[in-house]
Formats: structure tokens, C-alpha cells, sequence
DNA sequence: CTAGGTGCAAAAGGTTTGCGGTTAA
DNA sequence: TTAACCGCAAACCTTTTGCACCTAG
């Protein structure tokens, strides 16, 4: 049911950029949404080979970058630190806590980000906006999303 | 006269992160503030290697972390592309144009980086904001710094 | 049948490190 | 004299690529 419907929707969102479905592609989008947590690649290559024992790294790398293209999961890159994997779709912000390597998602109210973007003087057209915070979150604070 | 206060303030600079000024660490950052133009370690390398005929690119590198180290000079990341340096210490975000590939400073008032972090939810300590915009910049705006 | 995907291994490419020699406090 | 620094080369590590094989449309 709820697997079978993001199915059809990986299925489509790929179909939608030329691409197909396979079962190394569902597999690792399926275990990107399982923890939201912002694995490297080399995580994620770890936690689908436990379902899929002969996917190969090389393998997950590219359909790592077949959702990104087809627009199902956000790269995020902090400092030169290996790429890490988001599918949160909503706008958001991350904070990198550097006491735990944690990556937290922050929500952007859309008038934030219009509030955002009146900084650049006329003329610039925008067609990405990245936010990024550093420092030290509420230990408190379990979960990989906030607000 | 100019030169010269700018080696004795990296002097104070690197000496109050118990580092020493050497020739190769004046070079780098002199060529770095004369043109602001975010370059990459290679690209430093090659106009530092036209005065300093035998510097190395590790030492390019070393120097640079130096800087870095002590507050002088800004890295700065885009997607996955070699990191770029920047000698602006003024607060500001970076727009990166994808056509021409430069990168364009955007000044960013006191009031408007207290608004950025705003959006945090209470008890999130910051120790730094990275704003960057992706996007093109009008064909006009031929410097590198914008404000 | 053919374009697109996979898996493997090797290559690429930016950055770091180890080491012997040098220099400055 | 001794700790920091340089230059060189090799190592490192993440990511990409080439290639043979396979598979879905």
C-alpha cells in the first residue's frame, strides 16, 4: 500500500525525466525514506546491501544521481565532508551540529525565502537558494527534522 | 606602504593562532587580495608560482589553511567543485553564477543575518551561517563583489 | 533488437600526509 | 637547538568512468 504508492510515484517522477524504474533505484529511495537522516552514499550503500546483497557502490552512486535528477532527493554538501542525501522535499534550511555530524532539517516559511532572495540587487535570476547553519543543537532535539 | 601593513596585520594575525609569517604564507594572501575573484588552490598556485618560482601546491594548500586557520581568508564550497578561497571578511552570502561559473559576493546587512537565524527554533547555538544563491547574474556586473 | 541499467574494477581528481632538509625564534 | 615550515612524492578518499553483460520496452 503506502510502498506500493511511493513506488508508482518514483516510478512516474522517473518516467517523467526519461529514466526507469529499477529494483536497485526503489531500494534505495525506499531506505532513504525509512531513516531521514541524511546517510553518505557510502551508509546508504551499506543499509541496501543488506536487502539487495549484490547492488554495487558504483550502483548506488548512480541512482543516488537518478533522483536527484528527477527531482525525489536533495545532495547536501557541508564543507568537503562526502555528500549526504535528503528527501525532504519541502524548503528547508539545514543545521550541521558539529558536536554529533547531524544534519537537522530547519523549514522555510515561503515568505522567508521571498525575504531571502530581496538581498540580491535587481537583476539576478535566482533558481536555488541554499541556507546552512552551524553549530551546536539542543540535545534534546532526537529527531533529524525540526519545526 | 599599504603592503606593508597588510603582511604585519597577517603577521599579528597568524601569530595570535601561534603560527609564523613566511614568505610563501605573504605571497598567497598578497595575490589573493589583489584580485577578489574567489580562485581555486590551482589557480592560486599559478599566480603564485609566476613570483615564487618553487612553491608547491601543497604549500599553496598549507598556506591557505594557515590563513584560514587564523581568520584571514574564507573557504568556500559549491556543490562538489574544488573549494574556492575568498578574502572578504565582511558578513556575506555568495551567489554562484552558472553561466560564466563566477562567483559574485552579496553584502549582508547586520539586521538581515539576525533575521537568518530567526528560523532556528530556540537553543540552537550558531556558530556560522552560509547563504548562497545558484542562479545568473546580470551580464552587467562585471566585478566580483556586488553592494 | 536496442537503449538504458547493473556490477566490477580501474581511473580521476582534489586534498592530505610523510619525510628529509631548511629556517626562524 | 628545536619547533615550525617547505617541497616533493606518494597516499588518500570520494566519486566517476569504461566495459562486458543483462534486461525491459
Amino acid at each position: 500500500m503506502s510502498s506500493s504508492t511511493t513506488a508508482d510515484a518514483l516510478n512516474q517522477r522517473l518516467a517523467d525525466s526519461g529514466m526507469r524504474a529499477t529494483p536497485q533505484r526503489e531500494m534505495v529511495y525506499e531506505i532513504l525514506l525509512e531513516r531521514r537522516d541524511h546517510p553518505t552514499a557510502d551508509e546508504l550503500f551499506a543499509r541496501v546491501k543488506a536487502k539487495l546483497t549484490t547492488i554495487s557502490l558504483a550502483t548506488v552512486y548512480n541512482c543516488l544521481d537518478a533522483l536527484v535528477q528527477c527531482g525525489l532527493v536533495r545532495q547536501v554538501n557541508y564543507e568537503r565532508e562526502p555528500s549526504r542525501y535528503c528527501c525532504n522535499l519541502r524548503e528547508h534550511a539545514h543545521f550541521f551540529d558539529t558536536e554529533s555530524g547531524r544534519i537537522i532539517d530547519v523549514d522555510l516559511p515561503p515568505e522567508y525565502v521571498d525575504r531571502l532572495r530581496q538581498v540580491l540587487p535587481p537583476g539576478f535570476v535566482v533558481h536555488g537558494i541554499e541556507l546552512g547553519f552551524r553549530g551546536i543543537a539542543p540535545a534534546t532535539l532526537s529527531a533529524s527534522s525540526a519545526q
